[in-house]
DNA sequence: CATGAATGAGGCTTCATTCAT
DNA sequence: AATGAATGAAGCCTCATTCAT
């Protein structure tokens, strides 16, 4: 069900088309995500989401049992794209500071594209998920365990310290990545509106977080 | 009406003592606080918080004017303390691995103390703040200022490196403290039961987070 | 909480006096009736029940939880009102034939004066037991007992055969009472508009059902 | 349309069978009878309906206008079914007793049957044909007539006593029936499990009753 | 005939807020 | 100040009915 996270914009659908089967189902799941990151998800009503899905009430209701399935149903099948992600870059060849730098990319650039998605499932199911089903604890259980994992190896490697915590590195890393994402949701920083100024943005936001986390802050003496 | 985040466990109400006057406007923001962590702002109903203050349901409107009020008195009065505390430490002497330490601690510790208040800052007014009052929105920024000016000044006494992004590095470091915190509220961290190893363990997260911020956690070579 | 099944015509409220507590809770179960036995459960509405009551929509759900304890409540109010009614009359000094006219009477008289509740009590609840709590059943079959009890009295006191299958027979009388009733709330029968006319018919009726029961309908020969 | 009711076990259909036109019809009101005894009328859903006859869902509005025709269609093709039974009882030879046996039998039988086809007679289409069509209404009336003519028959033949209220008796066997078969329904009476004991129950449950009708139950003196 | 997706009105329930005492 | 009954708008969900294929 996992579909990667986007790493170009994606096309607008053609309204010529001939309309696929379940394509409904997925505009009402891409009509929540809108709708979710703009409204929050308890302010979201149903009418809201079959009104962007230019679809009728009811039909939401074909595809899915009740609001909470919507929301546990795009976890589902997008937070395994970002897993999946970060374990082929995990996989990958390259130094610790390319992985990290691919790692930070990644999520910073699928917010830069779909900051809708990025928005739901950082703020919405991050903080839905307290009451939330085992399933989505432990997805996102192991997407820390997948990246304390990208660590522990290059710490074998030597290419981080031996006394380093790996547990804590790995909360220090993603809570970097999450506040950058944060502050830009929340309007306390701001991005470039062009184009190519917010691609080197991000780009050099990544780098910094990198390079800080690798490197330290502190100064030469 | 800041107060400061609490650095000692709260002693119980004694239930023998007269109720001094406006007692009952501070059981209202306790239960609130309480409620708010336990099922979020959205779910937390007028009921619940009226029946966690054993009071009568009505009352609740007569010391405030609705629902989001409550919520933005206990931002007001208690994210001001934060900020009191933050830039007290930013004031005092100490190297800068000091005042990070100082803050790390500060922060870990009222949670440790009082989940209920850091949940509810954390979580709750920073999901809701995004429709909030720009009063919220100013707050929370003037938080990240507050700390980039510690930052900018240990940069200027040659503390940390000259090229460092100070915003940048100001999202790092507390989006460190943030995530360890949501992870200890989702689980996916555990802290020890027992109270001196779980001081320790939060004095040891706050001393990870600052030695991999200011040193990094690159290997030697 | 049982209330004895009424044996005069209710008097009406007096709006000029002062409203008791709990007044609300009484308006809204005698509006339920009123409406179940106009629309039938299933096709009332809770705001037939609040107009009727003429009052709020939600002060229903102040008093009740939801649609079905409504029912259920009135069942438990009203029909331990009948059963207390047939054990006193089974207490009670007479003849067989004396007891049987009394309980014949009794309810088709609570029938003549408050339609609604028997309407109520016979074919909406027992219809809808059919899935409801044990208390109901149990409640029906307590009802059963009961008149089986009086006549198995009747049948040790030699008033009644010794080869009599007091289950059939209690059957048999209790069936006869029941769809006179059902006959009349259908249409297929009608009762008589002018009040002393009723009355007789009434007494009539309960006088033919128990002349049957005991002396048969068979011809002398 | 009218078919007789039940006297033999319905055999099953038989699966390597050839469909024949029109067995979706009957399926679809198998299956709605089955339904509309287990949920009632109106907790049954038409999916309910198409997924226990197993065709498609919208397949239910080929054959049915709307739910009401569905229920409408099930008495219009079995009540006349017990009303032709009814009346030919009536033609036929034999006492008054041999009547009444054979029409208390006949009901018993089917409810022993076909329990489902007789609780949705006996229950949902009494219920609702308080709001139904006149032609429901009459279709009751006629039963009732005709077993009214049965009555009068023996009367004027003077196997029943002259002073018998036709209507009143009637009431009182059918009422004798029907609370039977409500019993069993609602579980306040119970049939043996054993097919030969069940049989010889009904038998002499029928026996009583007509036995309690023509002679009475009360003692010899 | 057959299928099942699509529609949308209806109604239950919740609960923030107000009000009378 | 304190109480809790009263109000009613909002919105989720159900499901009979229609429709396109």
């Amino acid at each position: 069900m996992a579909r990667p996270l986007p790493v170009a914009p994606q096309p607008k659908d053609d309204d010529s088309a001939p309309k696929p089967k379940g394509e409904k189902r997925d505009r009402i799941l891409e009509a929540a995500i809108v709708v979710f990151a703009r409204k929050g998800f308890h302010k979201a009503r149903i009418s809201d989401i079959s009104a962007e899905a230019e679809i009728a009430y009811g039909l939401v209701y074909h595809y899915f049992k009740n609001k909470d399935e919507i929301l546990a149903t795009i976890f589902e099948e997008r937070w395994g794209g970002l897993l999946d992600a970060l374990q082929a870059i995990g996989r990958g060849p390259g130094t610790v500071r390319n992985q990290l730098v691919s790692i930070a990319t990644l999520i910073l650039n699928a917010f830069r594209l779909r900051p809708d998605w990025v928005k739901v499932l950082v703020l919405e199911i991050q903080r839905s998920s307290r009451f939330a089903e085992p399933a989505q604890q432990k997805a996102v259980g192991s997407l820390f365990s997948a990246f304390e994992a990208i660590l522990s190896g290059a710490q074998e490697r030597g290419e981080l310290r031996k006394d380093l915590d790996v547990r804590v590195a790995a909360s220090l890393f993603l809570g970097a990545v999450d506040l950058v994402i944060t502050s830009l949701v929340l309007g306390v920083t701001e991005a470039p509106e062009e184009d190519a100024a917010q691609r080197a943005f991000y780009l050099d936001t990544a780098d910094q977080i990198v390079d800080i986390f690798l490197r330290g802050s502190a100064g030469p003496e």
